[in-house]
RNA sequence: CGGGGUGUAGCGUAGCCCGGUCAUCGCGCCUGCUUUGGGAGCAGGAGGUCGCAGGUUCGAAUCCUGCCACCCCGACCA
C-alpha cells in the first residue's frame, strides 16, 4: 500500500487526514489549527487563484492591498459586525520582547500598545475606513476592489482546509451609489462563484439566500453557494454579501449625488477561501486519492516510461519528449517522470494519489507497435492507442474527464437530495441518510433554531431557483411559500 | 470551555490491566546484487530522552500526581 493509504478508516476525516495531510497537501501545524500547504497542494490553489482573478477582472474589479492589523476602535464601529467576530479575534497587545535576565525571552511589559490591534478576521472595517477618504462624489463610484490576503479567525474548533485558524482567501469590497447597483453586484459575484465551482472545480452548487440566522455579521443579505460532499454534509463554498449602508454609516462614508444631495454609500463584500480546496478534495476523491478536474490540475498529463536498461530509457525518453512537446504546444501541462529511483507501478499509484487526470505509459512494446497506454484517473480505464495525433485525443479526453466528474458529482447530489413534508421524515433523513433536504419552513428564526437544536441540521440557503409553492412548515405547520434547503454542514 | 480518547523511530503500531531480557512488528530510509507493462525480491545496516516534570519502588513505557500536545463530540464558524 502507498504512503498515507496504509490504514484507511471508515471515518471520513481520518481518511482525509491520512490522504491529504500525509500524502502531499499539508503537514504539521506551527500554530493551533494552522496548516502548511505543500508545493503540490499550493499549485492547485494558485490555479484557482489565477482563474478567479481573471473572472474578477473581467467583471471590472481591480486588486489592492490593505493592512493586516486593524485598530480595535475601527473594528468596533459596526455593532453587529463586532458581535459576530469578537469571539474569534487574535489581538496584538505588545510590540517588543526582552531577555528577563535568566535567558528567558518574555514580553516587555513596557512595550504595551496604546490601542490593541486585531489581526484581520475580514477587512470590511479597515477598508471602509479607507474608502471614507476615497469617496466624495458620485463620480468616485463605484469602487470595485478585491484583495488576496490571509485572515485569522481563532475558531474554537478547527478542521483541515475547511476551518483553519489562518486561511488564504480573496475578499471583494465594493462601494456603489445606489442600492440596486449594490444588489446587482452581490448577485453578479455569487454567479461568478457558482460558475467557477461548476465549470472549473466540477462541483455542482446551489445558489441561494442565507436565512437571518446564518447571515454574515453586518450584512442585510447574504447569498451563498452550497455544495454537497461525499459524506452527505453540506459545505458553504462562497458567499456574497449585500451590506446596505451599514458600513458607510459606521464609517461615515457619504457622497454627493447628481442632484447635489448627500447620501450614504451602498456596499457589498464577497469572498472565497482555501476552503475551496477542501471542497474540491471532498467532492471528487476516491480511495486511491485525489481526483482533480483537468482545468485545475497542476499536472494534466504525466508520462511514465517503462524500460529495461539505460539504452531503452534513451529511446523511450526521445519518444516521450516528442509527445510532451506536442501536448505542451496545445497548452497542456505535462510531466515526464523519468526518475530511475522508482518503478512504474509505484509511479502509477503516486500520480493516482495526486489526482493527475491522464497518464501515458510508454514501453518497449509501444515503441515496436507505435502505440501508447493511456489511462484516465476518473474511471481508471486504460487503453492502448496509436501514437498519431495523441494530442488531439488527449484534449478530448481532458474535456471528457472534466465533464464526467461534474456529472458524477451531480448524480450524487441528485441521489442525496430529497423533499420531505413531515418533521418525522425530516429527522429520519437527516439522521440516517444525510444530504440535502428540501422542506417548508415558516420563515422564523425560532423555528430554524429549534430544528437546529434538535437535529443539528441548518438552513443552508433558500435557493433562488425554486418556484413558489404553497406548503406548511414541517415544524410548526404554519403556512410557507417556498422550500428551504436543509443539511448538516461543516 | 465542557465530555470522551490518544501520545512508543519519519509514518503506522505491539507491549501498559498483572512493574523485572520489553523496547515489538510493518512501511519508509541507507548499502549491495538482481529487478522494471500496476505500489519489486534477497542480504546486510542506520534510526527511539517510550509526550514533559515529579513521585512510588531495589527496578517504571507499564503504577500515582501534575502539566503539555493532538484527535473525536458539543458550543462557535468561510
Amino acid at each position: 500500500m502507498a504512503k498515507g493509504l496504509t490504514k484507511r478508516s471508515e471515518n471520513y476525516s481520518q481518511w482525509y487526514n491520512e490522504l491529504v495531510v500525509k500524502a502531499d497537501l499539508a503537514e504539521n501545524s506551527a500554530v493551533r489549527g494552522s496548516m502548511v500547504i505543500k508545493p503540490y497542494g499550493f499549485s492547485i490553489w494558485e490555479k484557482m487563484q489565477a482563474t478567479l482573478d481573471k473572472m474578477f477582472k473581467d467583471t471590472g474589479h481591480s486588486n489592492a492591498y490593505f493592512p493586516l492589523f486593524i485598530p480595535k476602535s475601527f473594528f468596533s464601529k459596526e455593532a453587529s459586525h463586532v458581535d459576530g467576530f469578537a469571539k474569534e479575534c487574535a489581538v496584538v497587545t505588545h510590540y517588543r520582547l526582552k531577555n528577563d535576565g535568566n535567558n528567558n525571552i518574555v514580553v516587555d511589559e513596557k512595550a504595551k500598545l496604546e490601542e490593541e490591534l486585531i489581526v484581520r478576521p475580514t477587512s470590511e472595517t479597515i477598508i471602509w475606513n479607507t474608502y471614507k477618504n476615497w469617496i466624495q462624489s458620485y463620480r468616485d463610484l463605484p469602487i470595485l476592489v478585491n484583495q488576496w490576503a490571509n485572515v485569522v479567525r481563532w475558531e474554537m474548533r478547527t478542521r483541515l482546509f475547511l476551518r483553519t485558524a489562518e486561511f488564504l482567501w480573496q475578499e471583494g469590497h465594493t462601494a456603489h451609489a445606489t442600492k440596486q447597483e449594490a444588489l446587482d453586484e452581490t448577485e453578479q459575484m455569487i454567479n461568478v462563484y457558482a460558475e467557477f465551482a461548476e465549470k472549473w472545480m466540477a462541483v455542482p452548487v446551489i445558489k441561494g439566500a442565507k436565512s437571518e440566522n446564518e447571515r454574515f455579521a453586518g450584512a442585510l443579505e447574504t447569498y451563498a453557494i452550497e455544495a454537497l460532499m461525499q459524506d452527505g454534509k453540506a459545505l458553504q463554498a462562497g458567499t456574497s454579501h449585500f451590506l446596505g449602508q451599514n458600513f458607510a454609516k459606521a464609517f461615515d462614508v457619504k457622497f454627493t449625488d447628481k442632484e447635489g444631495k448627500l447620501d450614504y454609500v451602498w456596499a457589498t463584500s464577497w469572498g472565497v477561501s482555501t476552503r475551496l480546496m477542501g471542497a474540491l478534495i471532498m467532492a471528487h476523491s476516491d480511495d486511491l486519492g485525489l481526483v482533480l478536474p483537468p482545468k485545475l490540475a497542476p499536472i494534466q498529463v504525466v508520462i511514465v516510461p517503462i524500460y529495461k536498461g539505460e539504452e531503452q530509457l534513451v529511446q523511450i525518453s526521445e519518444k516521450a519528449n516528442q509527445i510532451k512537446k506536442k501536448l505542451q504546444d496545445k497548452g497542456i501541462s505535462v510531466k515526464f517522470d523519468d526518475r530511475d529511483t522508482h518503478k512504474p507501478g509505484f509511479k502509477f499509484a503516486e500520480y493516482e494519489l495526486k489526482g493527475v487526470p491522464v497518464r501515458i505509459a510508454i514501453g518497449p512494446r509501444d515503441l515496436e507497435n507505435g502505440t501508447l497506454e493511456i489511462a484516465r484517473r476518473d474511471t481508471l480505464e486504460k487503453e492502448s492507442r496509436a501514437q498519431d495525433s495523441v494530442e488531439d485525443y488527449v484534449i478530448t479526453l481532458l474535456d471528457d474527464i472534466q465533464e464526467n466528474i461534474y456529472i458524477k458529482a451531480s448524480d450524487f447530489r441528485k441521489e442525496n437530495t430529497c423533499k420531505v413534508d413531515t418533521y418525522a421524515q425530516f429527522k429520519d433523513v437527516i439522521e440516517n441518510k444525510g444530504g440535502f433536504v428540501l422542506a417548508h419552513w415558516d420563515g422564523t428564526v425560532e423555528t430554524e433554531q429549534k430544528i437546529k437544536d434538535e437535529t443539528k441540521a441548518t438552513i443552508r440557503c433558500i435557493p433562488f431557483s425554486f418556484e413558489e409553492e404553497e406548503g406548511k412548515c414541517i415544524y410548526t405547520g404554519k403556512p410557507s411559500k417556498r422550500r428551504a434547503l436543509f443539511a448538516k454542514a461543516y
